[in-house]
DNA sequence: TGCTATTAAATCGCGCACAATTTAAAATGC
DNA sequence: GCATTTTAAATTGTGCGCGATTTAATAGCA
């Protein structure tokens, strides 16, 4: 037969497992966006904080991490890299004085336009369709949802 | 118009991205399994060791490597955790010195009993039907696939 | 008003991932 | 046989993620 009669039938096959497929499809995709935005001298999740604030300037640490779905804890020291690097300042609220707002400097907005080409270089290195990748994406979306209910 | 004429048009939009998807959606099955694997004081990284191990005991650290797609770097730390809790063994291959061989020991073997509910767990978790989630893994194999070509 | 509860960030500790380097063993070439 | 190259694992350093806790400010309420 098998290895301890465990294989290609028993849910604890590796192969068959999606989140395996998740994982390492996440990790393969890391690696990619490594050689990509190492040209900005940014990581995969200091990206992120970038997008969401080029989407909107001036946002507080938990709103971004709303957007993210990630906490202080993983914002905080982030974010301190990126204002050494002189791409954002953070500052306390004035009305709140809980709350730190994340503003853009100068160098942070201008990263903007060398960051435009990052998308279709890893459209590109998927080697899919557009449709493939927004169906993929929609599939992922729902999921997240799914999981987090 | 918008925030910085940067909005649902842009390709830099991270709700358009297929990456942020995966990314996320990585982050909540991550979060659910470290639920579910605290009863085995098991991290996800490390059940996939052990899914590796129970489908074929016996292997090389990059033998594990090569299925998991990670290095020495990150196994060797992993494996000694492991090694520490009493679930393995890790000995030097007698007929070539440089690679290291990794033995369940029965406390390890027998874990396995109590993983077989983890799978059906996380199914039920996602709620999506084993059609979707088979379709789901196949793209995701694919991806990552393509993206290590 | 003053006390308690809540909220926002920050901090601490741990376990990945991985680039880069080191160590040691085996394979190769002359 | 011996020096060179290759290979396997380990080590080092950095940056996430996140559970748990702490610090500080605001909100709520008697």
């Amino acid at each position: 037969m098998n290895d301890n009669g465990n294989s290609q039938e028993s849910l604890l096959a590796l192969d068959r497992q999606v989140c395996f497929a998740l994982y390492s499809a996440q990790l393969a995709m890391s690696k990619v966006y490594r050689k990509l935005l190492k040209e900005l001298d940014l990581t995969y999740p200091q990206y992120l904080v970038m997008l969401v604030l080029w989407e909107e300037d001036g946002q507080t640490v938990s709103g971004i991490g709303e957007r993210l779905f990630l906490d202080s804890a993983t914002l905080t020291p982030l974010l301190k890299r990126l204002e050494t690097a002189g791409l954002l300042r953070r500052q306390r609220s004035q009305e709140d004085e809980r709350q730190v707002e994340v503003v853009l400097t100068e160098q942070g907005q201008a990263l903007r336009e060398r960051a435009e080409a990052v998308p279709e270089s890893v459209m590109c290195a998927t080697q899919c369709s557009p449709e493939e990748l927004e169906r993929l994406r929609d599939d992922l979306h729902k999921l997240r949802q799914r999981l987090t209910d």
